[in-house]
DNA sequence: CATGTATAG
DNA sequence: GCTATACATG
């Protein structure tokens, strides 16, 4: 098949070279769609970023060691490693060894264990023993979640605003950026001549004329070359418009990928093309530290070069199914097969896609929105475990770990909350799981742990439960705002929740559940007035205890997650469980965070801390504790990213020549602790909820 | 809405 | 392994 298939050439009857007689195939049409991120403007630029081997650099970044010295991100003793950085891929290590044989591939490796959250400790931490403690670990990717979001704000804030950036956050390592717009501005200023005018008789698809340019300087960019045979496009056509938005969609991503080097130390690779389907595979095509620009004339000869399980969505069993069908790997068989065909063997829906895949068309967005949609923790049991006590222990690690990462994850400012729960069970090959709905008031730590552990015995309920091997614990479905559950919503306690809440053989080991249980057991099924709605019932229990005068707002939910914030996200011991033991039925109740003292007089609608101005004392409120739990949120950040910070320091020396685990372990929590201090909290950055809130 | 499956890094 | 997301399906 002919390459002209991948892309609508200009129809010029007229030779090449005839001087100042050839127009561009695009029309002034063509451009002016840039503007509106048209996902079918075929002018319109997409870049894919992806962070070289993320964590390993995250690790050397800390540690400051050199970029040539092997090292892997380990987990556990046996495990595969999760990271292992282009030097030590050198010797031959990959994903899938165990340390041991890693370094016996290579005695200078430096094995750096991810950070864990241990039971009794407050806080992950990058410990020499993780390796041993599987048993009693659980493994924190937050330091690479923190990281990632350094990355995302630098390249936000390096992009220009003004609805001219939009960035996807594809996962931890890996961004979208759709360029257009931008590029668009770029080419206006820059070319304004031939592209700003009027377009001739006022007709927007006119052709443009030529790119005036012969040759393109791609300085150092991969260029994806054009194959041979094919001479109908080629190296010997001009630029057109096409070639020049990529071009400086390539000196953008450069500049990205400088100021992300420059000023957090990590390299990337990026694609740049004219989709995300086509970014993407770019990006991977050169690693570690380079960008390929793939340009449309380039497209059919480099996609025809791959197997199509490369393909995103082609990995898994639908590109096993579309192997099957047409006995082939290879994307330049595919090419000859009719799309009826396609859709006849696998289905109208995935024969049309495979069809546009195959010739490299994608119109799928790239969706600025970057903020999280689930969170799950999860751990894998080596042994199995056996017994309630042992599940309810991990429960409340899950619990401690996924709130705590509500509240970094910026969900306070954002007034977004999830609304629904979810337990996974693993015995044997049988996999189980249970989920329910969160009550908005019931989200805080303790709620998390209560709503999990009667999650968990659902699943007991039905037998089969042990050993287990696996269980996981997800918050999902977040949804914006949860102002509107200030209404008589705060009043009713609805059957779902008294479902949810509903006392259990467990729930009876925990007094809050007692308490739930008979404030809600004479009617069960009917929806019930609330006895006193400031506070008495459930929420003297689950909940802080509110302030009576405030009652109008009393139960927004943010209050609750900023006051259990302001006690510090416990690992498993929350200062509730901690001071009243397992809650067992008889044991005191859990001396609830006290009414505070930071509310300050109510001024009239204006923020003293910024240039805020609230409708009313309400919002005042809510916009100040806001500002309480973005402080703490800030500090925790400082204080982590301290640790990064000071990579260049003498430490390093000392881990790269102990080439141990146990050199860079001491470094690290060196750093890690020593660092709050040393450094003071200097620079606090006020920054402003909306910057944070497209942040994610 | 609840539950399970698929995909990917 | 540990996450995160999307989707099918009842």
């Amino acid at each position: 098949m002919s390459s002209s298939s991948f892309r609508n050439r200009h129809r010029d009857s007229s030779p090449a070279g005839a001087p100042g007689r050839k127009r561009s195939q695009f029309t002034y049409r063509h451009f002016n769609q840039m503007a509106s991120y048209n996902t079918s403007c075929p002018l319109r630029v997409v870049a894919h970023l992806d962070l070289d081997c993320f964590y390993a650099q995250v690790e050397m970044v800390r540690l400051g060691i050199p970029e040539d010295k092997p090292l892997a991100v380990q987990q556990w003793e046996r495990q595969g490693l999760i990271a292992v950085n282009y030097p030590a891929r050198a010797f031959k290590i990959g994903r899938h060894c165990t340390v041991t044989e890693a370094r016996r591939l290579c005695p200078e490796l430096i094995a750096q264990h991810v950070a864990t959250w241990r039971e009794g400790d407050d806080k992950w931490a990058y410990r020499e023993d993780a390796a041993e403690h599987i048993a009693t670990d659980k493994v924190s990717l937050d330091p690479y979640r923190l990281e990632s979001r350094r990355i995302m704000r630098v390249i936000k804030e390096h992009l220009p605003g003004g609805g001219l950036q939009k960035v996807e956050k594809a996962s931890i390592d890996e961004v979208f950026l759709d360029l257009t717009a931008h590029v668009h501005q770029v080419m206006l200023e820059r070319y304004g001549e031939e592209l700003g005018g009027p377009p001739p008789y006022g007709d927007v698809s006119e052709e443009l004329p030529m790119p005036a340019v012969t040759a393109l300087d791609w300085k150092a960019d991969a260029l994806v070359d054009l194959g041979e045979g094919d001479r109908q496009e080629g190296e010997f056509d001009d630029p057109d418009w096409d070639d020049v938005a990529l071009l400086v969609a390539s000196e953008i991503v450069r500049n990205v990928r400088g100021v992300i080097r420059e000023k957090l130390g990590y390299s990337c690779s990026a694609g740049v093309s004219r989709n995300k389907l086509l970014s993407k595979l770019g990006s991977a095509h050169k690693k570690p530290n380079q960008q390929t620009v793939i340009r449309n004339r380039a497209v059919g000869h480099f996609l025809s070069g791959f197997k199509f399980t490369k393909i995103r969505n082609l990995g898994g069993k639908l590109g096993e199914q579309v192997a099957d069908a047409f006995k082939t790997e290879a994307v330049s068989d595919l090419l000859t097969v009719p799309i009826e065909q396609l859709r006849q063997k696998l289905g109208d829906e995935n024969g049309v896609w495979i069809y546009e895949t195959l010739r490299g068309i994608d119109t799928s967005e790239v969706n600025s929105g970057t903020q999280i949609k689930s969170m799950l923790s999860a751990k894998s049991f080596r042994p199995d475990i056996t017994t309630v006590e042992q599940a309810t222990k991990w429960l409340r690690i899950f619990a401690a770990d996924i709130f705590a990462r509500l509240v970094e994850e910026g969900v306070l400012e954002h007034k977004r909350r999830p609304k629904t729960i979810n337990l996974h069970h693993r015995h044997g090959n049988q996999t189980r799981s249970r989920s329910g709905p969160i009550p908005a008031r019931l989200l805080n730590e303790e709620s998390l742990f209560e709503l999990a552990k009667n999650l968990f015995h659902q699943i007991t309920l039905e037998g089969d439960t042990w050993p287990c091997s696996n269980l996981s614990l997800s918050v999902a479905g977040f949804e914006e705002g949860v102002s509107g559950n200030m209404g008589i919503d705060s009043f009713l306690v609805k059957g779902d929740e008294a479902r949810v809440l509903k006392s259990s053989e467990s729930a009876r080991t925990s007094s809050s559940k007692e308490a739930l249980d008979t404030s809600t057991r004479q009617q069960p099924a009917a929806k019930r007035r609330r006895i006193d709605g400031a506070g008495g019932g459930i929420q003297r229990f689950l909940t802080t205890k509110r302030e009576p005068s405030q009652d109008t707002r009393t139960t927004a939910p943010e209050d609750d997650l900023v006051r259990r914030n302001s006690g510090e996200a416990k690992l498993g011991t929350s200062k509730t469980y901690v001071a009243s033991g397992m809650g067992w039925p008889g044991e005191p109740l859990p001396e609830e965070a006290q009414a505070d003292s930071r509310r300050s007089p109510i001024t009239p609608h204006a923020c003293s801390r910024c240039d805020a101005n609230l409708g009313g004392p309400e919002e005042l409120q809510s916009h100040l504790d806001w500002h309480f739990a973005k402080d703490l949120q800030e500090e925790e950040e400082e204080r982590v990213s301290q640790a990064f910070a000071n990579r260049q320091a003498s430490t390093a020396v000392n881990n790269a020549r102990a080439g141990s685990q146990k050199g860079a372990a001491a470094a690290s929590s060196a750093s890690a602790s020593g660092s709050n201090k040393s450094t003071g909290r200097s620079k606090k950055k006020p920054e402003r909820g909306q910057s944070k809130l497209n942040f994610g």
